[in-house]
DNA sequence: CGATAAATTGAGTCTCCTCAACGCCAGTGG
DNA sequence: CCACTGGCGTTGAGGAGACTCAATTTATCG
């Protein structure tokens, strides 16, 4: 079954959630890949705490913008948002896409403004932390601080992966470590990691990639004819795995579900 | 007057300090520039109680590789790093340089190893800050835990910065960039933003900037001869200030020091 | 249903890579 | 002192991958 499109809370699905709807993290099937994975039921209240109510946007509203005062960090809760930085001269690389679960706003720490602008690919709704909450909750949880730096970790890691990606690898690597790499990332979320739809446009994917719009279009239908996966429009099904994988470079095997 | 290589520490450089000489944040030139920079004095005592005796390096080793286990962060006190990720299949790529005052290691945060290895480019010392009493230190200072996140959300926007370059900057503009963005962080520590040495080989410097060595060569070459930079083997002397920031499409302005 | 944006397709070009050879410099050992 | 060696950097020739520009098709939305 293909997700339509990240809309993961299935509750906020029956029951559209009015903004200012309280969610707790206790109770959150996000918990495991979000900030409370391996906290200790204590500091899951004591972060539910400060934790703000549900945020709901539309698509292309920011959640924030570069050079925004004291901003939070978000934990994305449905939907997906893009981050991108752009130049004086007005050039634009999206940095990120995020997924629920994850944690937008870490450029934005210590009361830095952050460098990027995040915007919401599709409706969404994201957890606010309130950044001096925030803090000083981590001044008495060991665990909090400990998870938050894996986070932070992850979160540099990934970065140092595109550069990567955009450094050392041909464009059609490119195409095929993202869709494998997204894959896997809905898989974590208990979503199939060979279909799924993105949440992207062209324009936007062929930017984080690094690619031209005509490059990325011409790199689908490559796939496409090349039996590796079938595209249409935003829907992905990737069906020679393996291949997909030597594209990529990666000699990574497809583990069972 | 060209720093010999990005050796700033000109105590160690006079009376070359042995292995376990404890270096006092509290007296430390760049304490500015590194995670001191905006504490109080007690916060800093607090730091320097922590903070291992510094640890000399020659060119070529490694201060930690990717997958080590508990890993500290460091602060680099004189000489120079990369840092560089190596996928499965052998690829490579520098993820970053680092100068004195300036904290690898923060893609090791919160008990993860880290992804990446950093070896040393030239004869280097760094100060060792543990990750288990940097977290104790963190639960009571909120200063300690402001400063720090400043240097991760900086790591974070340096990154994305370099996503920038690699996904939509030409080659002469990626040179161009790094040259004028490496003579800012001289500056930053005292140095001439116009006049230094590259501690990096061209290797390393093409790999980082993602281009073949010999573009970087033949790079050299064109701002050589157009007059925007004078390069001699590793030692870099930018000419026409205006003219490389056009290279780099970028509208900088110098500022007097 | 028409207007506008998004995506695709085609043609031609250029930037940058690859491969190969050569020059330069430092260190080594005879 | 000098040839030898190996790493590093440069130079040249040729080619391929990805870009640009332009036109067309296909969606999206009022």
């Amino acid at each position: 079954m293909i997700p339509d499109s990240y809309m993961l809370d299935k509750q906020a699905q029956i029951q559209p959630t009015t903004q200012g709807k309280k969610v707790e993290c206790t109770s959150c099937g996000l918990a495991n890949l979000c900030i409370p994975h391996g906290l200790t039921t204590e500091e899951l209240n004591n972060l539910d705490s400060i934790v703000k109510n549900k945020k709901k946007l539309d698509r292309d509203e920011a959640l924030f913008h570069a050079g925004d005062k004291i901003t939070p960090i978000y934990a994305v809760r449905s939907g997906s948002f893009k981050t991108s930085i752009t130049s004086k001269e007005g050039a634009e690389q999206i940095t990120g896409f995020y997924l629920p679960g994850e944690i937008v706003g870490l450029d934005g720490l210590g009361g830095i403004a952050p460098s990027s602008t995040a915007i919401a690919l599709e409706t969404s709704s994201v957890c606010e932390i309130p950044s001096l909450e925030f803090d000083k909750l981590c001044a008495h949880n060991h665990g909090l601080r400990t998870s938050f730096m894996q986070v932070v970790s992850r979160e540099i890691a990934r970065e140092q992966q595109m550069m990567m990606t955009l450094g050392q690898m041909s464009a059609d690597a490119r195409l095929a470590h993202f869709l494998l790499t997204l894959g896997l990332r809905f898989k974590e979320r208990g979503y199939s990691d060979v279909e799924y739809n993105l949440s992207m446009s062209r324009h936007d994917l062929a930017n984080y990639l690094g690619l031209a719009v005509e490059t990325l279009s011409r790199l689908f239908k490559k796939f496409q004819s090349s039996g590796l996966v079938d595209v249409k429009r935003r829907s992905i099904i990737i069906i020679d795995y393996e291949a997909l994988c030597k594209a990529a470079n990666t000699n990574c095997t497809r583990k069972a579900s």
